[in-house]
DNA sequence: GGCAGGTGCTTAACATGTTAAGTTTATCCG
DNA sequence: CGGATAAACTTAACATGTTAAGCACCTGCC
């Protein structure tokens, strides 16, 4: 695969240079990208701490979402714990079957689900806060806590003033949806 | 003991409180959160329009990243492009597939991969360019061009300031990595 | 030259993100 | 009451995130 055919290097100068006439942002500077960045270098600081206690990111929100009521409905959950229907439905099967958290059945309405987190879950949170607090100090220490509320309260306020906001734009006037 | 051996309705306060003498944060005000849900807020905006046109977020990533240069060895991309060396490999083998970026093999190491984006990958990246900075604008305006650029400032500092922070706290002393 | 170790990428395996479709139960309404 | 519609999950299918292995190639050293 990727045979080399005498390859010259011809065609593409002409290709980059078309390239940088498209009429976009440097990339370095996209919004996307500069959040992605900034959480991965936080949440680099927890994986580790996480892995060993043998949890991923979204096990652990799910479980803390939990601790912080005493049950809730799974979509109640998914909006809390800020995961989609379907990844919620998989981690709460995996989760119940690790015996972290029960389930049952709302006795109003069958097809709601309520989810509460057990004693076993307790505990293992118990073991894993201490690190995960230690870490969210340190990283406070570093940046600044000034700095890191501001920071918080400008992500806020990114969040609701894109709330409900469809750019819906349809350059592309045969997109139906 | 999760939940109270009582377990009327009005055992919720209880439980919640016990639940509260974990030492953690309001979940609410984690940093993590807080940027994946403006992410997110963000990303809802573009995700139709990349939709409309075939491509991830992902993907899109990639072209842009191909297309400010006039090639380059995929670990310098998967660096450019902030992916994972495998999420890159299956990517690449994708977009080689529609022929929407082109591949060689660096003469001078031959486990190197060189990738550029082809006249068809610049193509569609024509289409996209004008409905994505249209969005990117609209969102510029929703929330501040001077606020904008402050947030990417302070995203990047706290980017920076973990930059080669280790937190391997290692509360478990059995932790050996 | 040849081997030990490192580098660059790919593959594998499992977990989640994302959208669409399916299932069961509620609710609306004629 | 009963069919149509909606709601709350769940399942399915495909793409990516994440870590560990694997493979091919390169480099330093004897």
């Amino acid at each position: 695969m990727a045979k080399k055919s005498s390859g010259r290097s011809d065609g593409k100068d002409a290709a980059a240079e078309q390239a940088h006439r498209l009429p976009m942002r440097e990339f370095s500077r996209s919004l996307p990208m500069a959040l992605l960045r900034a959480r991965e270098a936080v949440m680099r600081q927890f994986r580790p701490s996480l892995r060993r206690h043998g949890l991923t990111e979204q096990q652990w929100r799910i479980l803390r979402a939990l601790a912080a009521v005493e049950e809730s409905e799974v979509t109640e959950l998914a909006r809390t714990a800020f995961l989609l229907g379907p990844s919620l439905s998989r981690i709460l099967r995996d989760l119940e079957a690790r015996r972290l958290i029960e389930r049952r059945t709302a006795e109003s309405d069958l097809r709601r689900g309520v989810v509460s987190i057990s004693a076993k879950g307790l505990k293992l949170m118990e073991g894993v806060a201490p690190s995960s607090e230690a870490i969210y100090a340190a990283i406070t220490k570093r940046y600044g806590a000034r700095k890191l509320a501001e920071l918080q309260e400008m992500l806020g306020a990114l969040e609701a003033s894109l709330d409900g906001f469809e750019t819906d734009d349809a350059d592309d006037p045969h997109a139906e949806q």
